[in-house]
DNA sequence: GCATTCCAGCTTGCATGGAAGATAGCGCTC
DNA sequence: GAGCGCTATCTTCCATGCAAGCTGGAATGC
């Protein structure tokens, strides 16, 4: 039986108030499966039980239970009584959820950015101007990884400069639950330089310091990204994912 | 909680629809706790033990311990290692996080009222209406418990109108969060009629098919009642509750 | 062959005990 | 009296045991 692993921060957490956070057995557990549903280890559908998991993480079950119920919580998988534990799948339905929410929240977050007193606002364009010039090196490279990693940091870094901590983690939750469907659909995607540009109107909506310009340009990027991606999806039969 | 069923991955379709399910000593420790809190019968900043609760509710520590790990996911409690569970009190920070959330979630629920078709809006709007006019005959009562629950109502079937079940869920989340604040300020509050204003407003402008200006109606109901609200907390010096 | 019953083996739900960490209070030293 | 260290005790964390529910398949009856 194997213990003592050393291990990182844990993630997620968004009241930093104690420095040092000691890892626990169930963290282990949560993070590992939440790494193994994000990476496809764990294909959508598939049903686990407690104790096989246990097993290869070097755990006994009841840890490994403790995780489930917190990820159940997060929306990644269901907890079947006496069946086991199943990863669940994401509908187009799901995806159109997900959409809404974060058109819902990254707007009102952005709108927060733009009302902020002029030196937080210039050091958050500063920030996302930055993210947005990595999106266009790597669409000139073709590198599309570089491309969705610089993307994903453009919009962390717009919803972490609200400074509101419920938002971050909604949106963290919901970011959890499409990951896969955003791996999945980043080879399809087409409006690669018309991203870039909205970016920077964001960016530049919150310079000025006009909420209601940069409440609107999120929520352009963000509707026009949904529409883009639906048929997409629907075009091509995904039922789940 | 209420979540769409993914289609299982088998085909079987024998599975039990039934919507009743069986209590289980976890959800019963959850619900109790958290009605507990709601209630204030677990004040906030109150330190409880595990040990403890669970002999008042009559089972062992290990549902009580899990029913914790979902309410500190719901941030209602902060399971303290080694130390014990705390309730959560609200700062005045808290309170604009929340509000700011809801300004976010309620809006775009308002708007995707307003652009369903035309036999849903309808629906919806009388819902709404019905809400209203509880609001108004409580008010003319000057039934402040009463104005409040019709108040809750609108809100709740405006956001389930949207069927969205990722929105009704943060919602309610929130909502449990700041249940004692609302609790507390009901009796404090000062545009009562403005509210039923509102809320006309809201339901008017989706029975017309708006859903720019259900969008801004519904932002400005929110907007208002927070600036009515926080400085009231500020003024009577609240610090947490 | 077909339907039904029953049972063995799987699963989790929950209780409990041992271990280790945190804390408060006491006694000791200076 | 003040400071320090030790220990008793309280707490959670995790492993494990037992019981109960569900499932699949074998055995049985027709």
């Amino acid at each position: 039986m194997v213990r003592a692993r050393p291990k990182g921060p844990r993630e997620g957490g968004q009241q930093g108030e104690d420095g040092e956070r000691r890892t626990s057995l169930v963290d282990d557990a949560y993070a590992a499966m939440r790494a193994n549903i994000r990476d496809a280890t764990f294909a959508p559908g598939y049903q686990a039980s407690e104790q096989e998991i246990a097993l290869r993480l070097g755990m006994s079950r009841t840890p490994v239970h403790e995780a489930a119920i917190r990820l159940q919580e997060d929306g990644l998988v269901r907890v079947l009584p006496r069946k086991g534990i199943l990863i669940l799948a994401l509908a187009p339905d799901d995806v159109r959820e997900i959409y809404d929410v974060i058109i819902a929240i990254e707007g009102r977050a952005a709108e927060l950015v733009a009302a902020l007193p002029e030196a937080g606002r210039a050091a958050a364009a500063e920030d996302l101007d930055a993210h947005t010039t990595r999106m266009e090196e790597a669409y000139a490279r073709q590198d599309l990884p570089a491309w969705g990693g610089a993307d994903a940091a453009f919009h962390a870094a717009l919803i972490e400069h609200a400074r509101n901590g419920r938002m971050s983690r909604i949106v963290q939750t919901v970011n959890d639950q499409s990951h896969r469907a955003r791996m999945l659909t980043l080879n399809l995607r087409r409006g690669l330089d018309a991203s870039i540009a909205e970016h920077r109107e964001i960016a530049h909506a919150i310079r000025s310091g006009d909420p209601g310009a940069t409440l609107d340009a999120a929520r352009r990027h963000r509707l026009r990204a949904r529409d883009e991606l639906l048929p997409l999806l629907a075009s091509y039969g995904l039922k789940h994912l």
